[in-house]
DNA sequence: GAAGCGTGGGT
DNA sequence: TACCCAAGCTT
């Protein structure tokens, strides 16, 4: 048992390993590393400037922290500049509208983050901070244990053990944890907060995160090149792919469903307001039948309008949980149509639309 | 605890 | 192609 391991203090096989060995020898290697390996990231206080003094913006690393919930730094990184610039403190995002912040978040997906977003830079504003606890970060909107102690860590310095996919994959194989996730959660917490350091919180999350990145990669670690390979337990076995032990995936079922795109003579189309909870939630798209299990849909029932319909194309969309075909239609606004109240006509190429929609809008247009 | 919730890039 | 996955949260 691994937990007999810890309290009796018994040695394991590999003798440098970060069981036996000193945790402080473990957590020192990974932060020298960062001195010298941490990445230039936008929404980064870098170790050097953090020793001169430098604090990070807790608005900022909250707001970067949650673009980066599943999303990855490639995708966010012109995306946070975007957000930055248009609301530079949380005040500022409390006090737009929250549909300025859904078109501004429209294409980075799980729109319940924005949605959550906007709540949270509200609940901010109004207690006038961000509170600097994790117990407290975690009542706000959107976030959970991990931003929380993100959050805590890196903008207020507090010891909080951090807790991401990143960070899960280098303490699975630290210590060759083979229970499957996500079963092995509060072992892969135990074994971090038990190497976790009480100086320089917020650099050793974001070291093991570089790590986890740049190096303990999921596929072709370079443990080579590793600064805490001598105690990592997996790299001794041979077998660092293994680890984290996940299971099987589900395949994923297919849906079809259609969509309407309706233009007027002033080259806009109607879009709706798609309803607060559930997929793409909050968010424009066409209107549209429901997308079922199943054959097409071939009725025109639930089409906004009685028109000539003429069937474009299909768009092919692949979601978390789901593989989505859509048929698009297209068709002009007959005389004296008039649009309902959650609707609103915009020029398609000025609408801020998931990505899905925006797939279908773009095959109506060539 | 499991399911719902997006998207883009890499292999 | 099809699959994997990326700084998770909510219900």
């Amino acid at each position: 048992m691994a937990s007999e391991t810890i309290v009796s203090g018994k040695k394991s096989a590999n003798p440098d390993s970060a069981e036996s060995a000193a945790p402080k020898r473990v957590a020192k290697a990974l932060l020298d590393w960062y001195d010298s390996h941490a990445r230039d990231l936008p929404w980064r206080v870098g170790p050097k400037a953090r020793k001169l003094g430098k604090r990070a913006d807790p608005y900022v690393v909250w707001l970067s922290e949650i673009m980066l919930q599943q999303t990855t730094v490639a995708t966010v990184k012109p995306r946070f500049a975007r957000f930055l610039k248009r609301w530079p403190t949380v005040e500022d995002m409390a006090g737009a509208p929250l549909d300025d912040v859904l078109g501004e978040w429209a294409g980075l997906g799980y729109y319940a983050r924005a949605r959550n977003l906007h709540k949270c830079a509200v609940a901010v504003a109004k207690r006038g901070s961000f509170p600097d606890t994790e117990d407290e970060l975690k009542t706000l909107p959107g976030i959970g244990d991990y931003t929380a102690a993100a959050v805590a860590a890196i903008a207020f310095d507090r010891r909080a053990v951090v807790v991401d996919g990143n960070i899960e994959r280098v303490v699975a194989r630290l210590f060759a944890i083979d229970t499957p996730m996500p079963g092995a959660k509060p072992e892969i917490k135990a074994r971090a907060n038990a190497i976790w350091p009480d100086l320089r919180s917020g650099d050793f999350a974001q070291a093991m995160m570089d790590l986890g990145a740049g190096v303990c990669r999921p596929k072709t670690p370079l443990c080579l090149i590793c600064p805490i390979s001598a105690a990592c337990d997996a790299y001794a076995r041979g077998d660092q792919e293994a680890f984290p032990v996940r299971p099987a995936k589900k395949p994923k079922p297919y849906r079809k469903g259609a969509v309407f795109a309706l233009s007027n003579g002033r080259g806009e189309m109607l879009f709706e307001r798609r309803p607060e909870k559930g997929l793409l939630g909050g968010m424009l798209g066409l209107p549209g039948t429901a997308w079922t299990a199943g054959e097409k849909d071939e009725s025109f029932a639930l089409a906004p309008v009685k028109a000539e319909w003429a069937r474009v194309g299909e768009v092919v969309h692949v979601f978390t949980h789901f593989h989505l075909t859509l048929d698009v239609y297209v068709a002009s606004a007959p005389k004296g149509f008039r649009k309902s109240s959650d609707q609103q006509w915009i020029k398609p190429e000025k609408a801020l639309l998931p990505t899905v929609m925006k797939k279908a809008v773009s095959i109506t247009q060539a």
